[in-house]
DNA sequence: GCCAGGCATTAACATTTGTTAGAGTGCACT
DNA sequence: AGTGCACTCTAACAAATGTTAATGCCTGGC
């Protein structure tokens, strides 16, 4: 069952049989989430971590004019919170943009884990410093990014990340993202996120139909996007 | 020397003298670069962590086009690269934008404090994890504020941030940063850059000269950015 | 099968933002 | 004092992006 997660630690440096079952005693129960709720609220406190187990989640903060900003997108395999661990209070909420499948891992088990165990330690904190790494991704594509090269650097990011937790099918996988959705991710209006779209398709890189991402051409897909896959530390060293 | 290492840290949670003494064996030598220096080079794979005594520096990436975005501003206090102790390469360079007297930290060291100081790791995660919560900040800045409100959100940031390790004076502090600096940070042209310094001039709440921003009405600057500073984590409390 | 509602798409127009160019300003260096 | 240079600021125009509104498509509920 946290086998995504493994998955997603492992990909980093080896997980020894101990520190997965240090993770697997973590875990307190499971919850299924409906699209659309709100798996932690936004000024929350909460005990627990939430770790993904299936479905895709995001993160995000509203505006008072009513605007909303997506700050990541979150898959199986991911603590959607574990920096609430030791920044206590939630800044932002986290939405289900599926149907989510998610478990509970308890913050006083996780200290422990700190206490006791510091190479699991470093990795569970290096999850959280390749969330930090795309964070950075993420400003750079808004800010100096064309906005079909910042469409074509999240397909390319998505895929990559799937691929690690074995969501993707052959070149295509699963995006369960209204156009209005990836406007908020993007930091588009609906209107210009569907003739970017639009732009991506006609480029002949991507089919993108049913909530399906195909990667027709990955090479120019990669060269649209200038996509440099080292900011997700893929490559297994100690740490 | 390290003093505004121990404010940022201790911002928190309680730092005991025996932490500060096993940050201070971490250190190894200290060096000055000049304005327009690179710090850390993207693609490196530092063995130490830099640590900002004084000066100010950024996180930057270049993009083929000749673009770059700053992904965030490193203020006296600041590991500038406390990430790559873990990350281990880099996937962005880090440049001084003044003259900056840095220190660097050992990873051999810093992984000793992983071994045997747990809550002092989980004090140096929760530094990198603050850092998140800017960058999360910065994303929602670029994809939903006005950009009048984006400069207002990171002047407040910026004030608040120096205030804890004492570069403040008053209302005002020193931001030695020229328009196309900025305009690396927003991610916009010189020439609207400069529009938006002007028009938050205009409203009256700042008065920005000689790369020294004073604060006229913080009330109606923190409006103005919706600036809520939860997501910095200053209350001190266990971690 | 019919209807309502959500979503994708397009058009027309408004606003924001970028580009290019140039003038003005202050400071370091000679 | 004069020169050069980096920086700020403005103007005029071009391009990107947002807004409003309308259309068509599809799906779930009845």
């Amino acid at each position: 069952m946290l086998e995504s997660l493994y998955l997603n630690l492992g990909q980093h440096d080896a997980l020894s049989d101990g520190e997965k079952a240090l993770l697997a005693g973590a875990m307190t129960f499971e919850r299924h989430f409906a699209t659309g709720q709100d798996i932690v609220a936004s000024g929350s406190r909460p005990t627990y971590s939430t770790l993904i187990l299936d479905g895709l989640a995001a993160r995000y903060k509203v505006l008072e004019n009513g605007g909303r900003q997506f700050t990541s997108l979150q898959v199986p395999g991911d603590f959607v919170d574990l920096h609430a661990f030791l920044l206590k209070t939630m800044d932002h909420g986290i939405v289900a943009l599926s149907p989510c499948h998610v478990m509970f891992a308890d913050h006083s088990r996780l200290r422990a884990i700190t206490e006791e165990a510091p190479h699991l330690t470093r990795l569970l904190w290096l999850d959280t410093l390749v969330d930090g790494a795309i964070h950075r991704e993420w400003i750079v594509a808004m800010g100096r990014r064309s906005k079909t090269s910042h469409l074509a650097h999240l397909v390319c990011e998505l895929f990559v990340r799937l691929q690690v937790v074995q969501r993707t099918n052959d070149m295509s996988f699963h995006l369960p993202l209204s156009q209005a959705e990836l406007a908020d991710v993007l930091g588009l209006s609906v209107v210009h996120m569907n003739r970017v779209i639009g732009a991506l398709r006609k480029v002949g890189v991507v089919n993108w139909a049913n909530h399906t991402v195909t990667i027709l051409d990955w090479h120019r897909l990669q060269e649209i996007a200038e996509f440099d896959p080292t900011y997700l530390s893929m490559m297994r060293e100690p740490r």
